[in-house]
RNA sequence: GGGGAGGUACCCAAGUGGCCAAAGGGGGCAGACUGUAAAUCUGCUGGCGUACGCCUUCGGGGGUUCAAAUCCUCCCCUCCCCA
């Protein structure tokens, strides 16, 4: 696809267009004035995770491009769940949870936009807002009679759903598609909005609110998506040993996050550098020689963990992950500083132990109470496999103790659990 | 409302009275190799105990039996076809 305008031809050469309807049309009407774009993000969780970085970098790119983004807070929407990419239904989740979780999401996207008030100043709407107010009979009327059933259950997510023969769809979920194509309307009503973008799970929802508009606004509007890189439950990509990677930095540390990055497959360390980073092109073209060259030095790597965790996390956490990671896999955890140690356990993950408890504390114990093992059979058997290092040391007996001379510095203990999972432990 | 098919561990999926904590696959974790990689090979994969062992699990409740995921019964849920 070849574009004029600067956004859509960054976005494009990033390969981050999956589907883009009226292409062309999209180009002009970028072209002619400064346009408003908007993504939704429902409140599933307390927070986001990576996979919902994607859109939201789609996002701030558009501001960069001199166009306004509205970010969208599904605290209506995720009452009611959408079926998109989900194989099953889903239960409810509880309507004060939901209030709680999108308050939170609010908070967190600020870092990523600017929100100055002025021509591209970023957008932030919840459409709790106008679902909550809606009337069924009024909404059925002036809503419902602009879908026809067919196109409704010729979707992919509904379809698929209706397929199985173990799950079904309920009339709620079902009932997804309209809520979001009305917000598209309510957006170009209330902000002018003709764009909407979002993850190519969301291709379906988009074009039916581009078509609402057009029924009922005779406007045009625009939307196009972006590749899916993981699956919607964080599943896939997204995950590491720990679970779900998500940006808020007391659910995933900052080292963490690093280290996710870090560890991308060669194969795919180009493709994330365009989706994830803001490097420009002749940067990414380098780190990708440099894969193709030196593919041991994971330089690409290393960039596309320093250039995300800085965008999620600052410069000063990034930086800091960094050396963690340095001293934990080049160097030597002994070496490390007091107060080096006592960084690293605000940016990795970290636990407190009174100094009277660790002597009733075995090394099992330890590595239960670190989440490094489930239970503490677990806990034994890492231990047998030499999947278990106490201060860079391999532990041989699964009856081991930490003692008091075995402390660095007096008071940390670095547990590891097989080649990178690491767990600080320090003494209260 | 009628008829049919189902609900097994993280997922898929065997199992139809004891040998079943439950085959197989996937996924996950770990070991070797390595680049904190990929591929490959190996081990582990309900909980508690160092261990002989004990406890909990096959949609839910009740029952039959020395013994049930497996039989009976009631209930809940899903899907398909017909009305």
């Amino acid at each position: 696809m070849q574009f004029a305008t600067p956004l859509l031809g960054d976005l494009a050469a990033r390969g981050l267009i999956a589907d883009v309807a009226k292409a062309d049309e999209l180009d002009a009407h970028l072209g002619q004035a400064r346009r408003t774009l908007y993504i939704g993000f429902d409140p599933t969780a307390d927070s986001l995770h990576v996979g919902s970085l994607l859109p939201l970098l789609v996002l701030r790119r558009v501001q960069i491009h001199g166009h306004r983004p509205i970010v969208l807070i599904g605290g209506g929407t995720g009452l009611i769940g959408d079926p998109s990419g989900k194989t099953g239904e889903r239960a409810l989740n509880p309507k004060e949870q939901v209030a709680v979780w999108a308050d939170r999401l609010k908070r967190q996207v600020e870092r990523f936009l600017d929100f100055t008030p002025g021509p591209t100043g970023a957008v932030l709407d919840d459409n709790y807002t106008w679902l909550s107010e809606l009337q069924l009979i009024e909404f059925l009327r002036s809503i419902g009679k602009h879908f026809a059933l067919g196109p409704m259950l010729g979707r992919e997510a509904v379809r698929s759903r209706m397929e199985r023969s173990d799950e079904g769809i309920s009339y709620t979920e079902f009932s997804y598609q309209i809520l979001q194509a009305y917000d598209f309307l309510e957006l170009y009503r209330r902000h002018g909005c003709t764009l909407q973008a979002g993850g190519s799970d969301q291709w379906g929802n988009i074009t039916a609110g581009m078509r609402l508009i057009r029924q009922l606004e005779q406007a045009e509007a625009f939307g196009f998506t972006v590749p899916l890189v993981m699956k919607s439950d964080g599943t896939k990509f997204g995950k590491t040993e720990a679970g779900t990677v998500w940006l808020d930095p007391a659910k995933t540390s900052p080292y963490e996050m690093y280290q996710f990055w870090l560890n991308m497959a060669d194969a795919e360390v180009v493709t994330y550098l365009k989706y994830f980073t803001f490097l420009p092109r002749e940067a990414i073209d380098a780190l990708a020689q440099a894969t193709a060259q030196a593919p041991e030095r994971r330089e690409a790597q290393r960039a596309l963990a320093r250039e995300v965790t800085t965008l999620v996390h600052g410069a000063a956490a990034a930086a800091e992950a960094e050396a963690i990671s340095a001293a934990f896999f080049s160097g030597s955890v002994e070496a490390l500083s007091a107060g080096q140690l006592a960084q690293a356990c605000a940016a990795m993950p970290c636990s407190t132990v009174g100094r009277g408890a660790l002597a009733g504390l075995g090394l099992v114990d330890l590595l239960v109470k670190a989440g490094l093992a489930e239970s503490k059979k677990r806990a034994r058997e890492l231990i047998a496999a030499g999947a278990v290092h106490v201060n860079g040391r391999r532990v041989e007996r699964a009856d081991a103790r930490a003692t008091a001379e075995g402390l660095l510095h007096g008071r940390f203990l670095v547990l590891r659990k097989g080649k990178r999972t690491y767990h600080a432990v320090t003494l209260a």
